[in-house]
RNA sequence: GGACCCGUAGCUCAGCUGGAUAGAGCGCUGCCCUCCGAAGGCAGAGGCCAGAGGUUCGAAUCCUCUCGGGUCCGCCA
């Protein structure tokens, strides 16, 4: 139960009293800190529906809370607005019960449900470039905020590895290269293990052979058909095919692993293969296939639908699979090996009806209830003139290039604080990267998911205000008042402490420490990171202004000095608790 | 053409199950390190919440329209 709800019962109480529905007593932190903590507006409702004086129903719920002993003070203001404050007693112990628990606070799930999150969703032989940061932050993110709520979480990459940009890679490398044994229809293996090109070679080619199908229709034919082939299993192609894809992941996972991002599963596209060939046979005995100009499709539009939601195409008419059928055939192997409850697809917005079409076809042939698959799309980069993101010289930024970029601000401003000074040659390689990682990530995340981003570089490697790095600095100087505290005091704060309030600046980090249920209920609920990413920044500034406002390790009074550490303490976990769900790294100092 | 999303401070954005004085960061002005880390804190300037109607005691929030921007609409992913 989180902090609103256990007051919203108590208020609840209040209205049930006087003969209103309980559901009027839904309380909220105060949007007028400088009046009170906490507001419930129940007795406008109420006056609404019952045609009477809202303040003369908020005076009768008044009443009933005036004395209650968590409660410190309650006035009636405005138009009806019931204002409250806790009292210190109450707020030390619920603030007790929570600094003694290793989430310092996390919602808990009621109904812990087994989930795959489908998010990164690189093509394979194209490099990581910025397009890809939102998948894999967001994606990374919503994993360890649903796993710290208690829910089962798989992350699983879904390489884009099995469709047409395959064949096309395939039939440019044959007419470079023809004389390679993979394009001898008479060689019968076995095949060299060594690739034939460079991962550098490899990311060459792409662009070329999808500008060469683009601009020749002859091109593009053998692109469909080298596909075709691929699919059908010619075994030179599937083992061209399986260079590349491993050339690909080993350098994909250098960019994931620098970005904090861990897939527990590397799958792809094509490992749905083995499921397609049954799977379509499955589909035809539900009539659900039909056959329009050679292909395999199926209609999924609805009586409802106010757009037009075109069919799936299953098979084309060269015979080869694309992302539907792959997707969906995705969904019976992870059925076979995960069992999930829910699969949420992390991917662009305009994926959107793609992904509609699918959880149709999923509904209808009884794989997956499509309630239970989201698509959680975000906005498209953009550059700082709207339109998709390039680089002044008109290219796609890599994400290496980006990494880069923002270790190396780091630690030109950890060079100018003096913090790197004296780094060990270890410290130095890891905490620049660290800290640019964070202000990244933070950057993304503090974004709302659903909106149209703007890629300001700028914005994303700054360090002051808002900013990853602006918590950890709260994080590590924490450690720093810390490690000046009496070892005494540490073990006193240590056995739980019973908090002494004095000023308002420790009220308000205690609080503040009080709300991370909800905003993390909100967070899972809407899907939505941002709003875990307020509650960290408001948390870290209000321990700012407690730090500003107060001493802590040398304060005179014992029973301030202790409070004060033990609050200090809570931030600090907190924050980490936070930080670690959405794979923001901290260093160890800074 | 149809469907959907967006328009809030100079900039980037929160807030949108209707409620008090519309918030944050950046930028700008001015303060605060003989005192636990100033990547910090304090104070200030800056808004007809795109526009016009409507519903309501009350609208940035709900409804309608207009203007402006974006996305998607069968063999790419």
């Amino acid at each position: 139960m989180t902090l609103t709800d256990e007051l919203s019962s108590i208020v609840g109480d209040a209205f049930e009293a006087n003969g209103f529905d309980r559901k009027f007593g839904q309380v909220r932190v105060s949007d007028r800190p400088d009046l009170c903590q906490f507001q419930c507006n129940g007795a406008l409702a109420v006056a609404k529906s019952e045609g009477r004086n809202p303040r003369e129903i908020g005076q009768l719920v008044l009443d009933r809370l005036v004395g209650h002993n968590s409660i410190e003070h309650v006035a009636l203001a405005g138009p009806g607005f019931l204002n409250f404050d806790l009292n210190d007693e109450f707020l030390g112990e619920k603030l007790k019960a929570v600094a003694s628990t290793e989430s310092l606070g996390a919602y808990g799930a009621s109904n812990k449900e087994k989930i795959v999150i489908d998010y990164g969703g690189p093509n394979v032989a194209k490099p990581l470039h910025v397009g890809h940061l939102r998948s894999a932050i967001i994606g990374e993110a919503l994993k360890g905020i649903l796993r710290l709520a208690g829910h089962e979480v798989t992350g699983d990459i879904h390489l884009g590895d099995w469709g047409l940009q395959m064949g096309q890679l395939i039939s440019e490398l044959a007419v470079r290269q023809p004389d390679l044994v993979y394009f001898d229809p008479a060689y019968t293996g076995p095949y060299p293990e060594e690739p034939p090109i460079t991962l550098k070679d490899l990311e060459e080619l792409y662009p070329i052979a999808s500008a060469a199908c683009k601009a020749d229709n002859a091109r593009a034919e053998q692109a469909r058909v080298a596909t075709q082939e691929l699919q059908t299993g010619r075994a030179g192609y599937r083992a061209l095919w399986r260079h590349f894809v491993d050339l690909s992941i080993a350098d994909m996972k250098n960019n994931y692993a620098d970005l904090s991002v861990e897939f527990d599963v590397w799958k792809g596209e094509a490992d749905a293969d083995p499921y397609i060939e049954e799977m379509v046979k499955d589909l035809e005995a539900k009539s659900l296939v039909e056959l329009s100009d050679g292909a395999k499709i199926i209609r999924v539009s609805r009586e409802s639908d106010k757009k037009e939601v075109p069919p799936v195409i299953l098979v084309n008419s060269k015979g080869a699979v694309g992302y539907h059928a792959t997707d969906i055939a995705t969904i019976l192997d992870r059925k076979k090996n995960h069992d999930p409850d829910r699969i949420l697809y992390v991917v662009d917005n305009r994926q959107a009806l793609h992904f509609e079409q699918l959880y149709r076809v999923a509904d209808a042939a009884g794989y997956f209830p499509e309630e239970r698959l989201e698509h959680l799309g975000f906005g498209t980069m953009n550059g700082p003139d709207k339109k998709p993101f390039k680089t002044r010289e008109g290219g796609v930024l890599k994400l290496r290039d980006l990494i880069d970029l923002v270790t190396e601000k780091a630690r030109e401003r950890l060079a100018s604080s003096g913090f790197s000074d004296d780094y060990t040659e270890e410290e130095m390689a890891l905490i620049p990267q660290q800290i640019g990682v964070a202000a990244l990530k933070f950057a993304d995340l503090s974004n709302p998911r659903t909106t149209d981003y703007v890629f300001d570089l700028e914005r994303f490697v700054a360090f002051e205000g808002k900013t990853g790095p602006y918590l950890l600095y709260a994080v590590v100087r924490v450690d720093a008042v810390l490690s000046k505290a009496a070892k005494e005091d540490l073990a006193t704060v240590e056995g739980g402490l019973d908090f002494v309030f004095q000023k308002e600046e420790e009220r308000r980090v205690a609080l503040t420490l009080l709300e991370f249920a909800d905003a993390m209920r909100s967070s899972i609920d809407k899907r939505l990171p941002h709003i875990l990413c307020e509650h960290a920044y408001t948390l870290a500034q209000n321990f700012s202004k407690f730090y500003a406002a107060c001493r802590i390790s040398d304060e005179a009074d014992r029973s301030a000095r202790l409070t004060r550490i033990a609050l200090s303490i809570a931030v600090k976990r907190q924050l980490s608790v936070i930080l670690k769900a959405m794979a923001i790294p901290v260093p160890a100092r800074m």
